[in-house]
DNA sequence: ATTTTCAAT
């Protein structure tokens, strides 16, 4: 067995292919995936933690950024060595998430934070301010491309052997939005 | 002009 994924849960691959569309043309995606890792600082390179990697999804009134952030303690993280947090989410921060998570960030000076979204979540107000806020805070905001997505299929999906496949449009969307997101991050503070 | 998103019907 590939070391790592021993008794570690799996997310149904059909369950992937949905969720993590950035085709914006799907419906009924009112749900919200996150997939993390957790990497060590050891001299000069980052090595992956097996435990503290997985993924969740919201909870009736609780956003997955929340879930995961109450997460965080049962890993037991030393605070004195330095941490990088990695989370791939089918939907962007809401603006309140991103606020908890900017506070989360600042109450802890060892975690760094790279969040990859497949969507940009823009449905609340001022969801801008939100994601700025989070690069402000030191988190690199990015945007799912295929790389990612494939990263994700082979680390978190029960792939059953097959190789991802992308779905049409996959790398124009993403473009699309990494654009988007840029001019979101370089426009101004309000 | 169009329409949706961490549900609600």
């Amino acid at each position: 067995m590939e070391a790592g994924a021993a008794s570690r849960d799996l997310m149904d691959k059909n369950t992937y292919q949905m969720q993590f569309t950035n085709d914006l043309s799907q419906l009924g995606l009112n749900k919200t995936y996150l997939c993390y890792e957790v990497e060590l600082l050891d001299s000069n390179s980052w090595v992956p933690l097996d435990d503290c990697r997985g993924f969740l999804r919201n909870q009736p009134g609780l956003h997955a950024e929340l879930c995961l952030l109450d997460l965080v303690p049962s890993w037991h993280l030393d605070p004195t060595k330095r941490y990088r947090f990695t989370w791939f989410l089918s939907w962007s921060p809401c603006p309140d998430c991103a606020q908890k998570v900017v506070a989360f960030l600042e109450r802890n000076s060892h975690i760094s934070l790279h969040i990859f979204a497949a969507r940009i979540y823009d449905y609340r107000e001022r969801y801008e301010k939100g994601l700025r806020s989070l690069q402000g805070a030191g988190a690199q905001v990015a945007i799912m491309t295929s790389t990612e997505f494939k990263h994700c299929w082979r680390t978190f999906v029960n792939n059953k052997g097959c190789l991802f496949v992308s779905w049409n449009r996959l790398n124009m969307n993403s473009q699309n939005l990494k654009m988007r997101l840029q001019s979101i991050l370089e426009n101004g503070n309000n």
